[in-house]
DNA sequence: TTAATAGACTACTAAATCTATATACTTTAT
DNA sequence: ATAAAGTATATAGATTTAGTAGTCTATTAA
């Protein structure tokens, strides 16, 4: 499951990515709307901007905006910054990898090599969906589950 | 990431599905091979004893067996009794479906959708890969990440 | 029929992590 | 100067995870 922090994260982010052409929106204005605790909030908007996503700005008048093309941020590079590895065992991750601990044989591992898969498979969506394309999602209103 | 109790527990199934014609093999045994706390393996196996995975026989010469071909057990299977829904988002579950709080309008909502994505990518994997296929994996010495 | 073996079941504790809040500080516009 | 707004760090509370302990029940074999 996704920690609160990285699903505040991905909201934030499309509400940014919605308010591309006007001024800055102040993090008061995005945890009322999203219902995020503000200082909470606050927090995770500095981790995205600290991560090269988010300009900000301080002072009246100030706030966040994007930083990027709402394009050209993945949920991928989201959910890494915000929730740590992909992958549901550290030694299938790309990023965070490190050894299980109790592991006999890394290598000949055939839980690693199922893991891999259910990364890789994953990876996919996750690198191709991009805040623009939630945006977009939000405008066709049929659900299939 | 899996918790280590769904770890535990496919280390469990992939060793008894090795074992497959021996005698039931004890907790211990396993325990002390797969280098997993003992106590906490006890309650792991009841889980997937009580979800019909494997069978039990108390007193001498006791111990567990699988219940079902190692081909015939997912990890899909196996996630959901240990670790629960496979879904990164609650209102994206199909198990274990429940409404976001803080969400406005489940129906139009984009991060859902996207994650049904997520969630279909994984569990096509999760859902083919067995028991048997993950001993086969070990097999092959051939790792590529 | 008793002793030893081994799982079943319940309760509890410790540690880690996640979520949220508090406080003090810095920058900027007016 | 003052108010707006983000920066930064610390800390508290809640929840989850991991692991432990103890007792009960069933089975086998001497």
């Amino acid at each position: 499951m996704l920690s609160k922090k990285t699903k505040y994260a991905i909201k934030a982010l499309v509400m940014l990515g919605k308010n591309m052409d006007q001024p800055p929106m102040q993090i008061a204005r995005i945890a009322e709307d999203e219902r995020i605790p503000k200082k909470f909030l606050e927090q995770i908007l500095l981790d995205l901007r600290n991560a090269g996503y988010l300009y900000s700005k301080k002072g009246a008048g100030g706030g966040y905006s994007l930083n990027k093309d709402p394009k050209d941020i993945f949920l991928v590079d989201i959910l890494r910054i915000t929730d740590g590895p992909i992958a549901m065992v550290p030694c299938a991750s790309i990023k965070f990898y490190h050894k299980c601990e109790e592991c006999h044989d890394e290598v000949t591992c055939g839980i690693r090599k199922a893991f891999i898969e259910v990364r890789d498979a994953s990876l996919k969506v996750l690198g191709e969906t991009s805040v623009a394309d939630i945006i977009n999602k939000e405008k066709t209103p049929i659900s299939v589950v």
